[in-house]
DNA sequence: CGAGTTTGCAACCGAAAGGTTCTAAATATT
DNA sequence: AATATTTAGAACCTTTCGGTTGCAAACTCG
């Protein structure tokens, strides 16, 4: 196993890992997985190596862990987004603006830690594709969610829903994409424009 | 400089410098930056690391020269793509499928590299956002001269055409993120099914 | 209190990283 | 042919990498 379970008996941890982890996922997140070195994962969780080790396991795992545990975090989010949308029209454009919204949040504009992942390891390391599909296939059936809702009831159309979820879920990769890549706020805002437009219009 | 010019004196040069570019450029492509060593290169070139050193520089100099190689040939398809394509909406399908090809003729299905290269290296290397901000100008300028000419003659819209780009620039840049996620065939085709309606229907 | 167990931490390890040095070979120029 | 210049390539250098070892400190349980 990655992760023990804490033990009962011995001298008690003095780290919590939670706290662990969300520094470390903020570490990730800036620097991707090849460009951090054990060291700053020493220096940002405030853990020694050993311990690192003994509780998480190796680099991978850890950063395994720390996906896990942002997959988890964003998935929430959106939940919590698409719950807290109005019914119609409005609720997608509350939750476009919701999720741009949490996007520019960070300071650091890092973008998706799912899409930087999968980018830089797709090819290389074998494995961390499946987070970056587990997170589309959850944002699609969400948007699915939220689009069913959305469309009125006498012009249900499973098949529109479907494509239309497929393209904001594809869309909003891209938004990702445009925020790490360091686009300006002015670019930012006209591209979440164009969605909404879309959105007003199909 | 980073790249030494061909010398008229001396011991002529025993390999072809783009052919070396193109063999690192599909190195790169797949690796991204970190996780390529020059270990890597060096057999992937065939050259041997002296001689990279001083016709190309150093490791990130070798991968600015393989990002200007990929940035110009990425335009150029780009350019051809809207040259061959049809007049009105039509055009724009041809495109999106063109582009869509493209992306799919790659055995590795490594999506757009200048995408990995700025999602991998934003945060810590500076500079390197510029080639995704000048390609994603580049993108977005052509376009809309696509979406220009696409658009009926009466109803010319300037700031429609900007939005429509913009957000096709975005949901390409989407696309290549999932191309490179591994995902299947039948989501990519749903993806840009997803897109050839809204076209259709904007 | 003492036996057993787990953690914290300094020091250490081999391997691999990016980059350099130095010599022999191959060419243009005179 | 001799000289100047450039390349090819093996060997080497320093630093950093991910990961481990060994021991003292801190706790629970009997």
């Amino acid at each position: 196993m990655a992760v023990s379970e804490t033990p009962t008996v011995g001298r008690p941890r003095s780290f919590d890992e939670d706290a662990v982890l969300d520094a470390l996922m903020a570490l990730f997140w800036r620097k991707g997985y090849a460009q951090t070195s054990m060291t700053d994962v020493v220096e940002a969780s405030g853990v020694h190596k050993p311990s690192l080790y003994r509780v998480f396991g190796t680099k991978d795992e850890i950063f395994a862990a720390v996906l896990r545990r942002y997959l988890e975090a964003q998935l929430s989010m959106l939940s919590q987004l698409i719950e807290q949308s109005s019914p119609g029209t409005d609720g997608v454009h509350e939750f476009l603006d919701g999720f741009a919204a949490a996007a520019l949040a960070d300071p650091g504009r890092n973008g998706c830690l799912l899409v930087v992942a999968s980018n830089e390891l797709s090819g290389t390391m074998p494995g961390y594709e499946d987070f970056a599909g587990a997170y589309r296939s959850a944002l699609r059936e969400r948007l699915s969610v939220l689009l069913t809702r959305s469309v009125a009831n006498n012009e249900h159309d499973a098949a529109l829903v479907e494509q239309r979820s497929e393209l904001l879920a594809t869309f909003l990769a891209g938004f990702q994409v445009a925020v790490r890549a360091g686009a300006s706020d002015d670019e930012i805002h006209r591209i979440v424009d164009s969605m909404h437009t879309i959105i007003d219009t199909w």
